[in-house]
DNA sequence: CGTCGGCTTGATTGTGCTCAACCCGGGTGG
DNA sequence: CCACCCGGGTTGAGCACAATCAAGCCGACG
């Protein structure tokens, strides 16, 4: 495990896992040399918390490796996930100040970072970046508006079943392509934080889950593992317009 | 009514009442000028829609009048809104070629528009709209995020002394500054609006409203004028941290 | 073997939804 | 001018879905 950070830590960006879709995807040579000289590695364990809300921010970056989480708490203690970093993802907010939300990771977790000064320097020169950047901003903000449209309408099985699809789809992306064969992955995240993404009780969540299994929408290998036997027929249990779509 | 439209049509953009805030907020003169030979304007009548969602994208550009909502609608009629585009706010997606949402105007909206093609070319070479937007784009992205909160876990109640609050706090940063007057304004949504901004049914908001009018949190005048005898007050009902914050 | 954390399942409660009636104000046509 | 209608809003009664409270399961680990 810590092997593999090493290994991380010397590697250039010519063997980065996520070169295809970061931040620094869009750049020259030139450019990515000047990217190279200014990052670090860091990992962290699952569950410790990366950025706490309303803590300097010292640093922007890229998820090389696991999930974390963004996040926000109420004073008595509900919280609500809003946003999911997968590999490839941005963390940070150049041009502010504090930290909005809290960064958590989920799992095991590396970054890829930049002080964020000199991240802020090199947007201000760099149109690849800047631009990279801003496409990937508003990719997030769709992203965060199809969610809000789950919070605020979906039933807790539309819910469970958006999650599943959402992840099995970000995670066929990313991974080798498969073919036809049969979806199966496991869940990143514990019935918590995917109740805090949901919008819903752990106890909730834990219900719907049986009751998909039970229903034959998605079979369990201990308590992480899921297959999906028939992918379409669960995003039948989404809610979402199955037909194509008309996001382009 | 019409009137001022026309004025809008001829005024240039140092009249412009969202000059300050805008996406051209950066623009040297000469890139002022460049906008000001792209930009029409267009006026939509309350209730019209601007931009259907799966349409293919032909404009960007900003709010100059009016409140316009973004939202989405499933199969069955189930409808979330997803954004509240009040003046200065931007329009469209440069980078994608059909709308993800519905644009509907809420008011009689007023829009300053440019062709899409015309606006991409634009942010590759102007870096003062491209960081604007960028800009623009990340407090949307910080907005949604509240938003979450807001769906996933706010009583009905909070969700109505947060709505409040927050069209009063963007009325004020807008308008004139009132000094210590008492906290007066219209709502620019129908309940039925102001439900879909909420994950709500329209029947609960009307309780809701009616509810914090009893306990004095607000005062009605007719459906839609809104007065606040104590702010504070109101803010401890949002359920949000009151104590200055840590949103820098 | 016992404990502990993550998860499941059950019983009960309560918030917000559904269905339905009614109110109010403004516009229209007889 | 008044009666009517229509859209937006309010209010009420009953219900359902997810929350809460609570017990118990299972696998990992000391």
């Amino acid at each position: 495990m810590f092997k593999s950070v090493t290994n991380l830590k010397t590697s250039d960006c010519g063997d980065c896992p996520i070169q295809a879709s970061a931040v620094c995807s869009r750049c020259e040579p030139d450019e990515l040399e000047a990217l190279e000289r200014l990052k670090t590695y860091k990992t962290y364990a699952a569950g410790q918390t990366i950025i706490w809300a309303g803590d300097e921010l010292q640093f922007v970056g890229s998820v090389v490796k696991g999930v974390a989480t963004l996040s926000q708490t109420m004073e008595d203690g509900r919280r609500q996930m809003v946003g999911l970093l997968l590999p490839s993802d941005f963390v940070g907010r150049p041009g502010r100040q504090h930290a909005p939300f809290d960064v958590i990771a989920a799992t095991e977790v590396t970054l890829c970072r930049f002080h964020k000064a000199d991240f802020e320097n090199l947007i201000k020169t760099s149109t690849a970046v800047a631009s990279r950047l801003l496409e990937m901003m508003l990719d997030e903000l769709d992203a965060a508006r199809e969610w809000m449209l789950l919070l605020g309408r979906k039933t807790a099985r539309e819910k469970i079943a958006s999650l599943i699809v959402i992840i099995a789809r970000r995670d066929k992306s990313l991974g080798p392509f498969e073919g036809n064969s049969r979806i199966q992955f496991d869940l990143p995240l514990s019935r918590e934080a995917m109740a805090d993404y949901l919008g819903l009780t752990l106890e909730t969540v834990s219900r719907q889950i049986s009751s998909l299994k039970r229903d034959g929408f998605i079979e369990l290998t201990g308590k992480r593992h899921i297959a999906i036997p028939d992918f379409a027929r669960l995003e039948n249990e989404t809610g979402d317009d199955t037909d194509g779509g008309m996001l382009a």
